[in-house]
DNA sequence: TTTCGAATTTAGTCTTATCTAAAAATAAAT
DNA sequence: ATTTATTTTTAGATAAGACTAAATTCGAAA
């Protein structure tokens, strides 16, 4: 029998973290999630999937048709969102208050959003003035699992001349998240595409109207900016 | 082969929980503990104590005899002042910081405690301005598991007209809390002993030279007052 | 339509942490 | 010094979450 989610469906360590990656790979595509596709995402083998992807439909999060990928149910997306909010505002509060460099917080707050304390996270927001965006741009859902997603667009399909404001990075990982401070770029920063190189596709940027730097092609992809 | 704790030993979440509850029973007396009151004290079955035991003294954070209890080593000590630390900070945190009462933090702390990050931990501590004491009036161990006892005595112990200061309660249950709160007693308060009904043993208390209030021999027993 | 390679699932093993029931050891009482 | 009562340990089971190796299914190419 399929578990009767009356009320609250409670779900483990790691069924959070595998129901986060399923939600992070649906989006954008309208097609199910592979087996293969959610191991690489959790660095695990594809068996260890099958038996996860088993379990998380029992529990009616998912829907998961043998050989057929899986799609995340309503119920499984609000759950995903509650636990993305946590992830993010920990994330707010370790930049914020505890002077994390934004490169930091990530693996702590991997940990940290699988605390279970409504109040906890209530309070966190208040605390924290109920933040909008974590310190990568990325939005903080509400508490109903609501996004307000800003319009934004991959640097690198900018054209020349354009201008615009960064707003998020697609790659949150250290070794990008460091290359960005060591270049001088960051959220909010205000810039300009002043040349778009014919030979390699890297592009060359007017940062705040002041500083100019070049970046590759692969870097632009994964800045993100709210065009003006 | 015992573990070689060359350098740094890794308790799993449930191996720092049972090492914590070894380290309190431990307090005072000279004793080992037994499976028995682990058991009690982890709400577990004796026969997952000894598992446990075992695993712990492998590790050698334990002296372990099959029969005749366990002793904590000094390695063993440390940790578990670690993971104590923890938990009281976040505890103060959670007071100070988010607005919890202090009969709410315990369970948000106990799972708090177990977060791997050193980083986060001093800057935690640094943010909250290195406190020396918890909302309970326990002491928060430093860094190296230095822990400054201040010298205290249980209210029911003391005599007719004796001084002194609530620093510290030794339960710390949401009940008791709750009931100290509605009488009025708090960390902090200054007391004065009026009178020891000889009839059962409750006492009539003084606070902050104003007003009187009778407690029970048990409710006194509970609360720590640091003499003056 | 058959075949073949890749993706996926199943089967069986391992580790951690718990339990119940049974056996063994210790401590206490005759 | 035995016998008993209590405590503790062992044996065997279960559940979650991972793995490897083997079997199965799917879909694309021949
Ligand atoms: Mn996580
Ligand atoms: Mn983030
Ligand atoms: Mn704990
Ligand atoms: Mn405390």
């Amino acid at each position: 029998m399929p578990q009767s989610n009356k009320k609250s469906m409670t779900l483990t360590t790691a069924e959070e973290n595998y129901l986060k990656a399923i939600y992070h790979l649906s989006e954008g595509g309208k097609k199910g999630v592979s087996t293969n596709d959610v191991a690489a995402e959790m660095k695990t083998k594809p068996a260890s999937v099958s038996d996860m992807l088993r379990k998380l439909g029992e529990k009616e999060v998912i829907e998961y048709r043998k050989y057929y990928g899986v799609h995340i149910t309503d119920e499984g997306k609000k759950l995903a969102l509650q636990t993305i909010r946590k992830h993010r505002l920990w994330e707010v509060f370790l930049v914020e208050k505890l002077n994390f460099a934004w490169d930091e917080v990530h693996e702590v707050a991997e940990e940290l959003e699988h605390i279970q304390s409504p109040l906890l996270i209530q309070r966190l927001d208040a605390y924290l003035n109920y933040p909008k965006f974590d310190p990568h741009g990325d939005p903080i859902p509400d508490e109903f699992g609501d996004v307000r997603a800003r319009p934004r667009v991959a640097l690198n399909e900018m054209e020349v001349d354009q201008t615009g404001q960064i707003v998020a990075v697609k790659d949150s990982s250290a070794a990008f998240l460091r290359h960005l401070d060591k270049m001088g770029a960051y959220i909010g920063a205000r810039i300009k595409v002043l040349d778009k190189v014919e030979f390699d596709g890297s592009l060359e940027i007017l940062v705040d109207q002041k500083k100019t730097l070049f970046m590759s092609k692969d870097v632009a992809g994964n800045i993100l900016v709210q065009q003006s």
